[in-house]
Order: structure tokens, then C-alpha cells, then sequence
DNA sequence: CGCGACGTTGATTTGCCTCAACGATTGTGG
DNA sequence: CCACAATCGTTGAGGCAAATCAACGTCGCG
């Protein structure tokens, strides 16, 4: 548990936390593994963790009416990721948390985190201002996909994302700016060399 | 500022503050009336304030490239409503925020937040809370809008949102769905008697 | 090496947009 | 209190962006 350094040195971007009250908090969470394509959490039951990403990269996602994948958010290293529906509510979730790539991940579960912040009531500023900031992205999230054309929304996705855009695989990207694999690939060979 | 019982009220579902603690809070805000269709905030300025809707109704939204305007979202009574990414980093914002109906609003600057904050560290957990279940919210109006057709999205919203469907035009509907007020007419025109 | 996962390409189809014209409703000033 | 304008919803014809379906190439991995 020595190796929760990104969550320690994340934290201390925003609060104060000294080495002491940190290995407190290290009490309340628990660390986990994942390898690409695994899942930590599906829909029809409750979402019992909160996640960090250490090292890797999560994504939510549903199945819609015809089956297909569709990708609500990504994280990558330093971002939490959850159903916070179900995860504040306890209630069943619809939807899938997986692993994109061989991940290290930090789960705290709901009880735990309640208690965790009763204990250090800065962490409530923490996860207010990681809300805020994920929120904030959401916000942009949707000006981006009500951009006029499918094929604007690709490149300006591009154009602020490049280095996620090499590092995931284009049916994932597909899944996520909402359209089909085919017409990503019909619009990536246009125009480029 | 007797007239802020709505604020009141909603922040003691979620944390303690008594009436004298209140009273002190009160002295960071300011009430703002707006008419229908009057804008709180424009695009090209800086988000200053985070709104409270105590009365009425208010969208967020932005102008895309064809000059339509497309709503990011909506507050009713008792949601907090700002740009997030303008209002923590105080630059220039993409976004309008705009009365839909004759509203009864309380801002708060970015600065007496943050005193505000200082104050009252209980306040903290209240905006965690508020920020959690917007960005739940969030989530569950992306799922909205990966359903397969929008004939679809448009049945699944006014099942989940009856009253509010009723309370605004069709043509902000139309510009929250990402489609055409004739389009959403074409499918209000089915089924129905 | 051989299989499965991923990306590409092309033919065809369709959901939804665009544009235009026309009622209905609201509200506003004379 | 009425006339006129502006706003909003509806309808229909035509067109296009993107989906669907199918087939094939390629790469990485067991």
C-alpha cells in the first residue's frame, strides 16, 4: 500500500493531508488490479466502489436496445470514476465500469467513504472540487456532441485529445463520440495521407 | 434577504446551519430577479456567479457553428446552475445562461465562495453533495441521449419528466434533445389522437 | 501457426435535417 | 379593445449524413 503515492500526491494537489493522516485514510480504501477488458462493477447491481485509476484507464459505459456499447466516460490516471447514482443511492446501476487497459486502481466502497470523510472533513473540500471539475467536463463533454457534424465531432475530439486519441482503440472512440466504427474509419480516410 | 427561505431549507436537508449561521451566509449572496428570456450570463465573459434557482427556471446553452442555439441543461428550483470550467477558473466562458421563465434567483460570486467556504467548512460537504449529484445527473443524460433513435430519447424523457415536458417550450426540448423543433413536431404528431 | 479481435471498404438504406409555407397563439401599442 | 406583429407549432417535399450489412485484410496473441 506504499504505492498509493499518485492518490497521496492528488490529494495534496487540492487539501492538506500530512504522511500521518494519510495512512489513515489508506485504512479506508482498498487497492485492485485490473486487466484489459475486466470488469469492476455491472449493470444490475449496486455500485459498491468509487474508483481512482492510478495507472491505466476505466471507462463507463451501458448496452443499449440493440446490444451496442456505449461509452459515457473514460479515466485516466488521477480521476475517479462511478455510477454515483447508484453508488450515492445503494440502488442497482445500470451501468458497466471496465478496465481498457491492464489498470491499478484504489476502490473505496460507499460506508467507507462516509466515514473517511467524517474523519478528515478537508476530503470533503477534495471530492467537492473533483466533482466540480467533473461536472465541468461533463458540460463540455456535450457542447462537444452537439457539434454540427459527426465528423467535426471527430476532429476536434483530435484536436484537444490527441494523445488519448493514439492511446485507445478506435471502437472504443466510436462508442464514446456516439456513432459506428465503419463511419469513424470512413472519416479517418479522408483527407490524411 | 428574509425571502431566501428556499436556500435555507435546501441546505439543511443536507448539512447543519442555524439561523444565525445562515443570516451570516446571506451576507455572500445577492438575490437577482430575471425576466423571461433574460440573460444571467453571455458567452465571451467570464462566469462570475454560481446561480440558485429559488423561483422559475433557467438553461444553460451555447450558439453552434450553424447558429443554433443547443441547451446543455437545465435548472429548476433548487439546482445550483453555472459554467463550472469558467466559474473555478475565472476565464472566458463558451456558454449563456438564461431565465426561460420569469426566475427568482441567488448568485454567489467565485471570491465569496471561497470565504464563504472558510466560514463554513460544513458548506463544503453541501457543494460535494450538489456537484456528486449533478454529475450523476450527467451521467444519466448522456445515457438519455445514446438511446438508439430520437424518437426514443424524446418517449423516455417525457415518461421520466412528464410535468417538466409541460412546463417548456417544445423548441428548448427540441434544443436539449439535439434535434429539430420540426422533427420533434413529426413525432408528437404519431400515436396520439 | 491459426484464431479472434480490430480496422477498412463499398453498396444500399433510412432517420433526420432543410427549407418553405401556413395556422394558432400571444402580446403589445395605438 | 382591437389590429398587427412576432413567436411558436405543424405539415410536407426533397436531400443528405450516417447507419446497416457484408466481405475482406491485418495484426497480435495463445
Amino acid at each position: 500500500m506504499n504505492s498509493c503515492n499518485e492518490l497521496k500526491e492528488h490529494i495534496n494537489r487540492f487539501v492538506r493531508l500530512n504522511d500521518n493522516e494519510f495512512e489513515q485514510l489508506l485504512g479506508y480504501v482498498k487497492p485492485v488490479s485490473a486487466r484489459k477488458k475486466q470488469n469492476l462493477h455491472e449493470a444490475g447491481k449496486v455500485c459498491k466502489s468509487n474508483f481512482f485509476v492510478r495507472k491505466g484507464c476505466l471507462r463507463l459505459f451501458f448496452i443499449n436496445d440493440k446490444g451496442v456499447e456505449q461509452t459515457i466516460q473514460f479515466a485516466l490516471e488521477n480521476w475517479w470514476l462511478s455510477d454515483y447514482t447508484s453508488f450515492s443511492s445503494q440502488q442497482t446501476s445500470l451501468f458497466y465500469i471496465q478496465a481498457v487497459e491492464k489498470s491499478e486502481v484504489v476502490a473505496i466502497n460507499f460506508p467507507a467513504q462516509e466515514k473517511m470523510l467524517q474523519q478528515f472533513p478537508q476530503m470533503e473540500r477534495y471530492f467537492r472540487l473533483i466533482h466540480q471539475r467533473a461536472h465541468a467536463a461533463s458540460q463540455y463533454r456535450l457542447k462537444g456532441l452537439f457539434s454540427q457534424t459527426r465528423e467535426k465531432i471527430y476532429h476536434d475530439f483530435c484536436k484537444q485529445y490527441p494523445a488519448f486519441v493514439q492511446r485507445i482503440p478506435q471502437y472504443l472512440l466510436a462508442s464514446f463520440l456516439g456513432f459506428t466504427p465503419e463511419y469513424l474509419s470512413e472519416i479517418r480516410g479522408k483527407r490524411i495521407s
